[in-house]
DNA sequence: TATAAATAGGATAAAATTATCCGAAATAAA
DNA sequence: TTTATTTCGGATAATTTTATCCTATTTATA
């Protein structure tokens, strides 16, 4: 469904949110352990996160990755989906047309749109703080 | 969603259908040029659905591929995607998670449960046939 | 100011996916 | 039986995705 990169970034973003509510920040290395994903990939997919805003790094000693309490409650999955993925998932055309449209269908146009709408729905209504709270919870889980 | 390959797959099994219909074998570099895809790369795809049976072939002179008109109507699409993407698409963690389940869920099992249901309900309930009906009537279109 | 600890980011490598090429095998028809 | 036509399948190449490595830059602190 997902590129690895994505998977990584959501697991990444929800073990951020989790040590923001501690105040604490944590660096690729804990990530990836973390989240049992290759460091050196997780340190770049963490790179799109910041430039797209989802989440802040600190730079030098000390430093870190960490989001704003105030905002995880706002994050939606579909923040972090379209930093990583763009937005192809739910707005391409299932069978790769170019032109895909009401007017120009292709053979499966109505049937994933009914599928990606509820997709669409799922990623834009599911915040980063209730996925943080079911880890922090032991409610889910971030590996194996 | 699915990879080039599937889509591809799905494509040309629909195309094979309408001609099927007419009684008419046709061959990857017909396909191909139909639903706009790499000649040699579809060939392989093809014989993907060969294997998997959903699509006949019939080799030598005046040889092709077909479809069994009387199997049109119950040939779904989860049975394409299978026999070419497998079922990792509706089966699979949408994070990867090598165990992943009600027991031990990743922080976004319930909430893709879902989306994977109606993608899973909607392969399964969409046939070959009605989608080969509407590329005939003009409803939908394989290229563009 | 020097040093150590971090992220940033470019270069490169490995793996998977997508795509091409070519000869072998099968089959209809001359 | 030969020939032309067609799928099958292995080898290879190109591209994209995934992953690693190394240096530059930033920053807290001694």
């Amino acid at each position: 469904m997902f590129s690895k990169a994505c998977e990584y970034g959501i697991k990444a973003a929800i073990f951020i949110a989790t040590k923001s509510y501690e105040g604490v920040r944590v660096s690729p290395k804990e990530i990836a352990k973390e989240i049992d994903s290759p460091q050196a990939f997780t340190a770049k997919i963490l790179q799109a996160l910041v430039r797209n805003e989802v989440v802040s790094s600190v730079k030098g000693a000390h430093g870190g990755f960490e989001i704003d309490v105030n905002k995880i409650k706002s994050i939606k999955l579909s923040q972090i989906v379209n930093a990583i993925d763009g937005d192809n998932i739910y707005n391409g055309c299932g069978l790769g047309l170019h032109t895909c449209d009401e007017n120009h269908p292709c053979p499966v146009h109505d049937k994933f749109k009914v599928v990606r709408d509820e997709l669409k729905f799922m990623l834009e209504n599911t915040s980063l703080e209730e996925l943080a709270l079911n880890i922090k919870s032991g409610a889910s889980f971030l590996k194996i």
